[in-house]
DNA sequence: TCAAAAGTGTTTGCCATACACCCATGA
DNA sequence: TCATGGGTGTATGGCAAACACTTTTGA
């Protein structure tokens, strides 16, 4: 006997994504204005609903694609959110995933669609269940931004050491100490650190940076596991 | 005009559940020989579909007591499965969780129902993606035994030094030094040591410790964080 | 010459690790 | 009395945290 499974509910599956970005040291998520009902001209995480011939990831690339126009942003999935009511319209499960972008090169987001970006600690009400998964996107990217290289992917390709620290403080919530902060992130050895200066924040300019994945790779191979 | 979702797909969801226990020094799963097509006769995981009127946590609570009569086992969700071919029946996403279960109070599992358990190195090919399941299960119970109490659920209500000492070591697939092992438990100051010891290891006997909720919640309050 | 940010080392305390002997008991 | 597992303390090294002054440069 074949077992067809035919006597089974079956749901819609919709996948959410919590679009993070950093701009003016601060770590911000992207909203759009929901434009139908229910709840339209409310804020709401940019989602999709899952199809037939697609995987999760897949259909999570499709919604950032749509939006940015890049398809090799850094994604995680993260939960399953299925209160019952949730969506009041249809019986709908959400998987969540939050995104990891560069706000420089993905600028022109906010006028083409009516996306704006809001710093984590200003987000307006959002619709359904999608503030917890605000609040959970952040812990899950609390803890993998400190055991692994991502918040690269949150900043420009050169980068100072300052930014990065300003990042890092604002993942975390915290203050660090700079030379503290310096010298374990020197000491990870996974930057190169360039010739030139960024001139705007200062008279005397501040060396650059980039991450270097070829050698980060390396040492993982060779045993070294990042961690901040 | 309201949104009715009509065009969109629906899909099966499953809830599919590592169950961990510990016995003899092992960390073990229970599996459960599939008893209709396809993969009849194959080890798999425990699971059950997602019906329409309950959350993804209710079906997980659902399978769980269906096969051990408790309705109070520790859960935890950790990921969704979605590869399009994954199920070859249908359409079928899985929503993953590891459960936690003292093999002591539930010993009749194995008869009642065609189930086994199998020490974590020593499981059985499974059906479908259950394999990779298992090795995600793993890695998260991992993390979250060292960053929440959770461990004590793997073991009787009393429990003595050395037994939470080769559980841990199970978990982590590591050796842990004794004395180091004591003390930084004791350091922790959330277990109650009994008067009473276990007699069947030696002659000498051990003491048996219980694990304090009340008091490590208390803790919590007050900033304590759990790590091992 | 001054204002503003960049860059740089040392000290301290704590925690993780390594390590070995005595104790209690029943056979 | 002996074999078996239970129970206990100290010394060391490495890492995290605290902390302040000098440098550079354009205005």
């Amino acid at each position: 006997m074949l077992n067809n499974y035919s006597n089974e509910d079956k749901v819609l599956l919709a996948v959410d994504c919590i679009i993070f970005g950093f701009e003016k040291d601060q770590l911000k998520i992207l909203l759009i204005k929901r434009d139908f009902e229910p709840e339209k001209g409310k804020w709401s995480l940019i989602g999709g609903f899952l199809k037939k011939n697609e995987t999760l990831d897949q259909a999570g690339n499709r919604v950032l694609k749509h939006l940015t126009g890049y398809d090799n942003i850094y994604m995680e999935q993260f939960n399953a959110y299925s209160e019952v009511d949730r969506d009041p319209v249809d019986r709908t499960i959400s998987v969540s995933y939050y995104a990891l972008i560069n706000i420089e090169t993905h600028s022109a987001l906010e006028e083409q669609y009516a996306a704006q970006w809001f710093a984590i600690d200003d987000i307006p009400k959002l619709i359904f269940d999608h503030d917890i998964m605000v609040k959970h996107a952040l812990n899950r990217l609390r803890y993998r931004a400190t055991h692994k290289p991502i918040g690269f992917e949150l900043l420009p390709e050169k980068f100072t050491m300052k930014q990065l620290q300003k990042l890092y403080e604002s993942i975390l919530n915290t203050k660090l100490d700079k030379r503290n902060f310096t010298s374990k992130i020197n000491g990870l050895d996974i930057l190169v650190k360039l010739e030139e200066k960024d001139m705007n924040s200062s008279r005397k300019g501040s060396f650059l940076y980039m991450f270097d994945e070829t050698k980060y790779k390396k040492k993982v191979e060779e045993g070294f596991t990042f961690k901040i």
